[in-house]
DNA sequence: CGTCCACTTGACTATAATCAAGGAGGGTGG
DNA sequence: CCACCCTCCTTGATTATAGTCAAGTGGACG
């Protein structure tokens, strides 16, 4: 459902065929997925790819690039229900309404594949393992939001925020970049309106983080310089109990005798995001 | 991909077939539905119908009773991530893995129609109709957690707690049952593992909705009285400035003088729960 | 009749939101 | 090339909200 090729479609000379085809593709499904592959599109940093209330005709799988995916309330304010790297298909969650339920807003420069749902089902229905591979698919996006909800819903911010690194990284690990240093492509004000932060908030845990000698942060660049810390962090421990491995640039002095037992609940047994 | 008959197997009986079945579906392909459709299984309340963890074999429609998936920390701490009424299907969050990612747990006593997932592949792939009505369920699973994302997020705990109640409500009255008054199936502590509470917000909350004469409250009995107040609730409007139509049992001065706007953001666009 | 468990209530506190100013880049136009 | 602006981000002070800790109620059930 991806692909790669300038001028014809060809999902099986994809850099990221691993991630949205299933391995034992042969040539002639592959063929068939190609031809209903109508066309790459490419959509410009900040410009949506849909919205919602829209019909629903198609899923995309980013080529590359990365996308938020938001829904917007009457008053205007956004949440963001998801970020989506290469590989990556947006639109499920459009199939049981007919309709798109979010906004996908390109967060750079990026491009997609257009797949009509209409064609999808089927050459699923033909191509058994094309099919198991789609229900992963959706699994997964389930399973990726179960652990949203976890986190959203018992969670210390600092603790939020730690996951939402460590699992940028996996992402970016699991496509071949670096899993310890890259770039955030949102802003602070997106990161806040996923992890249900205000800006301030978020502004303040990465410089905490910064001064803990946790990362080093330069704009939006981003590099995780003690995970044992962060995975600590992450796993429930309190940010005042943790010893840094790089001690802190601002060490504050500990005043608290005694650790009190974490007070919230529910570590993240998943990773953050897909 | 439910059933009802006592002895042998049959969807085409079953009370609640149009919430778990397509709706065009031939004779030939319902018998070719009961027949892969190994058994119901009883489950009595506080049983384990899986746990996380146990390999994925099946996948269980709800018969009758309720259910809720939990996930557990290291600590034992849980997190409820969903709960579920007859015709709503589980498991399908083990797709991706293999294994399950959660437990479920019966509420009281239930009955789930077991349905194993390597069977239903093949019958999917042939039957167009129920392809496409099982992605719809896969799809709106992923609506119903994104509803909960956007809730868990930003929204002030008597927001959530209001739309969990109505949200409960439209489901009961889409099984047939009264959509104003009902019985909760679930504990204030699962209530508040689910909304990201703790059980004295919830024992609090709900008290509170019953002094302003929203709800009449008996143990785990609720009667909706003042819907159009926890629609405004739900909707973001300051709870301090809603008119119960119903005067509030403690009606209580009001000390504000001029209404600061809501704070927070993110009403629900969809419904909090499938 | 007593015990247990789920729930309620109260007092206090921690956490993150709100309100309000400031920087610091990055781009644009003079 | 510099000045200016605008957006995005940081920082500080204060406050509201829901969490924590600690005692009770009140049914259900043996």
């Amino acid at each position: 459902m991806d692909n790669h090729g300038q001028q014809s479609v060809k999902c099986s000379h994809c850099a990221f065929k691993a991630l949205c085809l299933p391995s034992g593709l042969d040539d002639a499904s592959m063929e068939q997925l190609n031809s209903i592959i109508v066309r790459r599109r490419r959509v410009a940093k900040d410009e949506q790819l849909y919205r919602a209330g829209q019909a629903f005709g198609s899923m995309y799988a980013v080529h590359f690039g990365e996308f938020k995916t938001t829904q917007v309330n009457r008053r205007g304010a956004l949440q963001v229900t998801g970020f989506l790297m290469a590989g990556e298909l947006l639109g499920m969650d459009a199939i049981a309404t007919g309709a798109h339920a979010c906004d996908a807003v390109a967060l750079e420069d990026s491009e997609v594949c257009e797949i009509p749902y209409s064609q999808l089902g089927p050459l699923i229905g033909r191509i058994p393992v094309l099919m198991q591979h789609f229900h992963r698919l959706m699994s997964q996006e389930i399973l990726r939001e179960q652990s949203v909800m976890l986190f959203l819903g018992n969670i210390r911010a600092d603790q939020r925020m730690a996951m939402f690194l460590l699992s940028l990284g996996k992402r970016y690990a699991a496509r071949g970049f670096s899993g310890s240093r890259y770039q955030l492509r949102m802003s602070r004000e997106d990161i806040g309106a996923y992890l249900g932060l205000t800006i301030e908030s978020v502004s303040r845990l990465l410089v905490k983080f910064r001064n803990n000698g946790w990362i080093k942060l330069q704009q939006r660049e981003v590099e995780l310089l003690d995970r044992t810390s962060l995975e600590a962090l992450a796993a429930g421990v309190e940010a005042d109990d943790i010893e840094t491995s790089t001690p802190a640039r601002t060490p504050v002095r500990k005043v608290k005798p005694i650790a009190p037992q974490p007070s919230r609940v529910i570590p993240i047994h998943a990773a953050v995001a897909a």
